[in-house]
DNA sequence: AAGCGCGTCAACCGCTGTTTA
DNA sequence: GTAAACAGCGGTTGACGCGCT
């Protein structure tokens, strides 16, 4: 039963590539594509594993990076979206249009970790570094972030919901029946109800800013879904049972969009997501173009080839 | 000039969820 | 249904370059 195995590893390379090795992969690359990468390195005379051909393309030999020079923008970018995701360094890179999640951790580790300690906060619960430990401890698990590890499911503090709505045009809801607060997105003119082929733009382009008028309650709600990124910004008053997945897992948070079980599906339902550039306050930034909205829902897309 | 320490980053490793035979 | 390989992720390593002594 199964496949047959991939490749010889015996007969590959190892360590640093060559200019010719790196001018096959490109020359294959360019004429037969991306993917297959089991069966790439025979058909492009590589003696490298089809593992080590994929990261060597997508790290340093893809068309579309910028590579180095991060802007004071990507800079806070990067810091706010690890606020928000932790470690996930893929998720961060899909809004992050050029950079790839290796040189996005790589940065992180050699660079931002660094600049948040000269700002007295800690890296990874980006709270002040002199809050008393046990304090620190208890509000980072319940009010700092989305909380991926321990396989738990991500939750915002209310803090945190508060001050995203400060910056975003949220409303927020209580759903008794489950104990979590829901987040709904309204946009903000009336117009914007009737184009519905363009809620895209009536969420990127929105203002900070709700005003009374705006606050129409004859209006339905739009619901807003992020295709692949969970940000499914429920809280538990309570955190979640844990699901037993690996919270490292990359792709977690986008198949748990497909696990959810029927107890908890209405909410999971009604879950907003939101374009995270925008939440996050970058409407105007390059980043938020990676937005697209897909059969109503609202998605985020990975920079090519990614 | 040599030795050392440190920072950077490409590449590898090991793990997990998904796909396929 | 099961087992094995694939694909992709985050963590870690090690080579290299640079500055300081």
């Amino acid at each position: 039963m199964g496949r047959s195995p991939c490749c010889e590893k015996a007969h590959t390379n190892k360590g640093a590539w060559t200019k010719e090795e790196d001018q096959r992969l490109i020359d294959y690359i360019r004429i037969h594509g991306e993917g297959c990468w089991r069966s790439l390195p025979k058909q492009a005379g590589l003696l490298r594993c089809g593992k080590s051909c994929r990261l060597r393309w997508i790290n340093y030999l893809r068309p579309d990076l910028k590579r180095g020079n991060f802007t004071e923008e990507e800079d806070e970018l990067i810091i706010k979206l690890h606020s928000l995701l932790g470690n996930k360094w893929s998720l961060i890179a899909g809004r992050l249009p050029g950079r790839t999640d290796n040189e996005i951790k790589n940065y992180w580790n050699t660079h931002i970790k660094r600049k948040l300690l000269t700002r007295g906060l800690d890296p990874q619960t980006h709270r002040p570094l002199n809050e008393a430990p046990a304090t620190a401890t208890a509000t980072a698990a319940a009010t700092s972030r989305l909380d991926f590890r321990n396989g738990s499911p991500p939750f915002l503090s209310v803090e945190k919901i508060n001050s995203l709505m400060d910056q975003t045009n949220f409303k927020n809801n209580t759903n008794s029946t489950n104990n979590k607060k829901i987040l709904l997105f309204k946009p903000k003119k009336e117009e914007e109800y009737n184009n519905n082929n363009n809620l895209e733009e009536a969420n990127c382009t929105s203002s900070g800013t709700t005003t009374e008028e705006d606050q129409q309650p004859q209006k339905p709600e739009i619901m807003y879904k992020c295709g692949d990124l969970n940000l499914d910004l429920s809280i538990g008053l309570e955190p979640f049972q844990s699901e037993p997945t690996r919270a490292s897992s990359g792709n977690s948070a986008e198949s748990k969009l497909t696990q959810r079980t029927p107890n908890n599906h209405d909410m999971f339902a009604q879950a907003a997501a939101v374009c995270l550039c925008c939440q996050v306050g970058f409407q105007s930034s390059e980043a938020c173009r990676s937005c697209q909205c897909t059969n109503g829902f609202y998605r985020f897309h990975r920079p090519l080839n990614s």
